[in-house]
DNA sequence: GTGGTCTAGACCACC
DNA sequence: GTGGTCTAGACCACG
């Protein structure tokens, strides 16, 4: 379901088009594929609806999904597909965070491990391999 | 020594605390450690003398350095190992980041890959250990 | 015989005209001059009865068709000189669009070339002429 | 100057992306290539700042300008090259557009006879050439 | 019912 | 001063 913070620093929108991808990532989208309505999930998140527009405007944007007007929004077919191609790219950023860190004085080790522990993979694992 | 980018999308004054820092880090302050006067730094970066106050303010907040009244400003002595400290504590916000992208599906070997090319380790020597 | 593309940005009952005009150009409407009912065409192409209504209200507003009422549509006999009427009255348009290219520096051959695309003339036919 | 129109069916903030795009062709912006403020230009065309925003959006997107934050907006330095690439793109429209009025009969003389008016050339000189 | 656009007015961060 | 975000509420076109 759709969790929104409306306290937090990161904008509404940016919150919703998250919450949006990770939706579409797990399979949460209905499986005929329409989104729900700007003016129902403004009443469901109790977000104003020109919030929402503009969330769904930069999702349509990004290609996941398409506008039938007067009828609905629908999850673009290769929406999934666009979605990993776009984390692919966003691992470029990684480089740049990890390289921060190191700088700064943090080792290998302990940034392998923070992968090891979201991974679940504990270190006799690795040594097998 | 320092490079500012305004055009980019963080905040001038947080791109000079980090520059401040990783000054610090890399020992790029005088010997003496005195810090640049913030009429001095303001003529040669063309920043905005508050936007620099604001910078040197978060930095004392941090207990990086100290103002000396009527003198300037000087770098603390455990600056390097406040600084490490909260390197160590950031790396709780590379787990988060980590975990993101695992949840948009990129796979442990990519993250590890990066992490092998940031800290220049090859595979071989991966192995070998 | 009718393409409806519902994704499009387009109205589809828009669409629905041009497509009209396009048979009635090419003759592709019966010899008796009868077109479709309401309700059969809008099973064919799985499109709200309402919006063929706009459609047909539209085209016979043009004095493209007319009613006979309990019996079905028919086309009028001068469709085919009013089609071409209005199509002369589009030229107009085409102007403001071509004066718009030209402001935003594209240069006359551009265009005439696109012409010659388009009506099939190449370079040597335009000499010779 | 800015000319809006707010009876009209295009957008008003549709129309704010053309003007701006003509003043940049026309070099009519600031030597220093700084863009009006939206406060200042939402008072003087009497449109709601959200509107401007939204246009200024666009245009930035577009990468014809860019932002500094508490700053201004200017323009980008590839701005022209940028509006020329995208109008080299919109001849592709013009293509579809010459299709359709052949299809409805009009014919290449009237054709390239609107693209002579346009570009101001007598039937002489195309002779000649 | 759906999405698209707009206004009026507010609050915030940054410079 | 600047831009960025948000809310509340309105109107329109389309189906």
């Amino acid at each position: 379901m759709f969790i929104i913070d409306k306290m937090s620093r990161t904008p509404i929108y940016e919150q919703l088009i998250s919450q949006f991808e990770s939706c579409i990532l797990s399979g949460d989208i209905g499986s005929d594929g329409q989104l729900p309505s700007v003016r129902y999930l403004s009443q469901c998140l109790n977000v104003n609806p020109n919030t929402l527009q503009r969330a769904y405007g930069e999702i349509e944007r990004r290609g996941l999904c398409y506008t039938v007007p007067g009828n609905g929004r629908y999850l673009a077919k290769d929406a999934l597909e666009r979605l990993k191609a776009a984390a692919f790219k966003q691992t470029e950023e990684l480089e740049v965070y990890i390289r921060e860190l190191k700088e700064r004085g943090v080792d290998y080790d302990t940034v392998v491990g923070i992968a090891n522990k979201v991974y679940e993979i504990n270190e006799r694992t690795v040594e097998e391999k």
